[in-house]
DNA sequence: GCCGTTTTCGGCCCGACTGTTTTCAGTCG
């Protein structure tokens, strides 16, 4: 079993303990156990062989551990068994209804027999709900419109989608007079690769005004709740927004409340109580010795709420509770990458295959955005839907390049390939083709149904093939569309540091891969990012942001970003071992 | 179930809003 898979029957028990309304602080330690997991470096099948002490692992004590060691060994966990025993597992899909937690959801199965969304629905319909004790008319309507709403399980929409969203509501709130500051908060700030509802934080004394103005945003299809500082509404793609509406003297405080992540707060708030101090959305309290609510020390900006609690402003990518305040307190919060530091993108296509643009488009293109150098990257033959190129053309297309030089003096233009790794383990050309080249991505697009151990071969012969330069999308993912083909990516990104190779994160809303965790392993051991647009028309070269978003989301520096180098100082790095790089 | 320069037991972040209650539980973020 995977780490991951590890962590999934940790949250698989998890949701059914808190079905049965166990302690929820019990709910919490296999919730935070299972996060800590997904994030862990090394394979706990490994671990668990070594016989580690694997409650050294923050969040895993005695009792987790223990299952841990019985998932590697047998594949199955007996307390599960038992729980999904005693609660059938079809259950669980009501606590997505909007309004219905456990303490409801677990009335309705034990005194309605409730088993699934469509005896719900029967059970609404026939007003049976509104007879238990806690419910009532509009509650039964509230879960009769939420059935629907549960059923579509509507995907969280892409960073980039919800970007263009929040801009909207954004230029929709500005104009409201009333309004001193206004914020997107919530994941969207942190810059997650995918975003589930929109938190907008508003700076503003007159409440209403804000809130209607919300309320006329074209896109609202309901308003769900209106109280006296905040606000929900649904919009007509089912996508949620929050608007919270706060004075001055507590914006900075909601903006770190709203932006989180829970976790971050959790941890943020229980630092706060040590030093006698507590931290709500409206500020930075003492605590009386009494235990109530005293004097406000800070409120009015981020800087100062977390100054308040000795803490530097973390960047909102970092704030997940996956180690930050460890670096905070050793002083090696780092200086996260940021778009204006990429020197170049070493991704794209054209017109000779799959590309929308010409050869001349693209390097004008990405000369306008200030790039010092490309990397023309078109398909390989194999890719034949897209018309990839075979020796012949890829050499005229190098031709072409050749000949175009003297038009740019300040860009550089790459003569790159795309070239597929083959079902078979070879490369798709000739290493002779290969070896010409200024720089090669090899990746995977057929036999991606493969089992794991014919995936690792045929990436680790990439990897360790002389004239390979980086393996683009490594994990193959696509989010919310297809899962990533079964690779072990620790054994990649130490394959790849032993060969001097470098590992893409394609910055591609829909890819986004490598993602934010797995960056953060390649930096640990030392492997260099490559943060790619892999355009296939021009406005394709700006998806650069997104990528960034996730390299930050990971932690890493420019210096961990092989292309804020200029190409004379990245192109020492192909075939050299990162052990033996300087520094 | 985890955790500990106050603790090996007793904590575990904190407040807004709704609906169903006649003072609060459940849900949500």
């Amino acid at each position: 079993m995977t780490n991951r898979d590890i962590a999934a029957v940790f949250d698989q028990v998890a949701d059914l303990l808190e079905f049965q309304n166990a302690n929820p602080f019990r709910v919490r330690a296999y919730r935070n156990g299972a996060r800590k997991l997904k994030d862990l470096a090394d394979p706990l099948s490994r671990l668990v062989a070594d016989d580690a002490d694997l409650t050294a692992i923050d969040g895993i004590g005695k009792d987790l551990a223990e299952k841990i060691a019985t998932l590697v060994q047998t594949g199955s966990l007996p307390m599960l068994t038992e729980l999904e025993q005693q609660v059938p597992a079809s259950v669980l899909p009501m606590m997505r209804v909007p309004g219905l937690g456990p303490k409801k959801a677990a009335a309705l199965y034990n005194d309605l027999k409730i088993t699934s969304l469509d005896m719900l629905r029967a059970a609404c319909e026939e007003g049976r709900v509104r007879e238990l004790k806690g419910f009532g008319k509009k509650t039964e309507e509230t879960i009769l419109a939420g059935i629907a709403l549960a059923e579509r399980a509507t995907d969280r929409i892409y960073w980039s989608a919800a970007d263009e969203i929040v801009q909207e509501l954004l230029a929709h709130l500005r104009p409201v007079k009333a309004i001193k500051q206004l914020e997107a908060a919530g994941s969207y700030r942190r810059g997650k690769e995918t975003v589930g509802d929109i938190d907008l934080l508003a700076d503003a004394t007159d409440v209403d005004a804000v809130m209607d103005r919300l309320g006329e945003f074209p896109a609202v299809a309901e308003v769900i709740a209106r109280g006296d500082t905040k606000m929900s509404v649904r919009l007509d793609s089912q996508l949620q927004v929050d608007l919270r509406v706060v004075p001055s003297e507590s914006f900075g405080a909601a903006l770190q409340y709203f932006t989180g992540s829970k976790e971050h707060n959790v941890e943020v708030r229980g630092r706060a109580k040590q030093q006698g101090l507590r931290v709500n959305e409206w500020g930075v309290f003492r605590t009386t010795d009494d235990g109530e609510q005293g004097e406000r020390v800070a409120g009015a900006t981020e800087d100062e709420v977390y100054a308040a609690l000795g803490l530097p402003t973390f960047p909102p990518e970092l704030r997940e509770a996956r180690g930050e305040f460890d670096l905070a307190e050793e002083g090696e919060l780092p200086r996260l990458v940021e778009v204006g530091d990429l020197r170049g993108d070493l991704h794209m296509h054209t017109t000779a295959t799959d590309g929308k643009a010409t050869l001349r488009e693209m390097i004008d293109a990405a000369r306008d955005r200030g790039h010092e150098y490309i990397a023309i990257t078109d398909h390989s033959k194999r890719v034949s839907m897209a018309g990839g190129l075979d020796a012949d053309r890829l050499r005229a297309q190098w031709a072409e390049i050749d000949a175009l030089r003297p038009d740019y003096d300040d860009i550089v233009v790459l003569k790159g390939i795309e070239c597929d790794i083959l079902e078979s383990g070879e490369m798709d050309l000739p290493d002779e083709v290969l070896a010409e080249a200024d720089w090669v991505i090899a990746s995977l697009h057929y036999g991606q149904k493969q089992p794991r151990e014919k995936i690792m071969q045929r990436l680790l012969f990439a990897v360790e093939h002389p004239s390979v330069s980086i393996i683009a999308h490594p994990t193959g993912r696509l989010i919310n569309r297809r899962e990533s083909y079964d690779l072990d990516v620790d054994q990649l990104i130490a394959a790849a540091r032993q060969h001097g190779k470098l590992l893409e994160l394609n910055a591609n809303p829909a890819r986004l891969d490598l993602d934010d965790s797995h960056c953060a392993l390649a930096k640990r051991a030392g492997v260099p990012i490559v943060v790619s647009s892999d355009a296939h028309h021009t406005g394709g070269l700006d998806v650069l942001p997104y990528g960034v978003k996730q390299a930050r989301r990971a932690g890493l520096t420019a210096a961990d970003v092989a292309n804020t180098l200029p190409w004379k100082q990245l192109k020492p790095l192909l075939a050299t071992p990162a052990s033996q790089l300087p520094g």
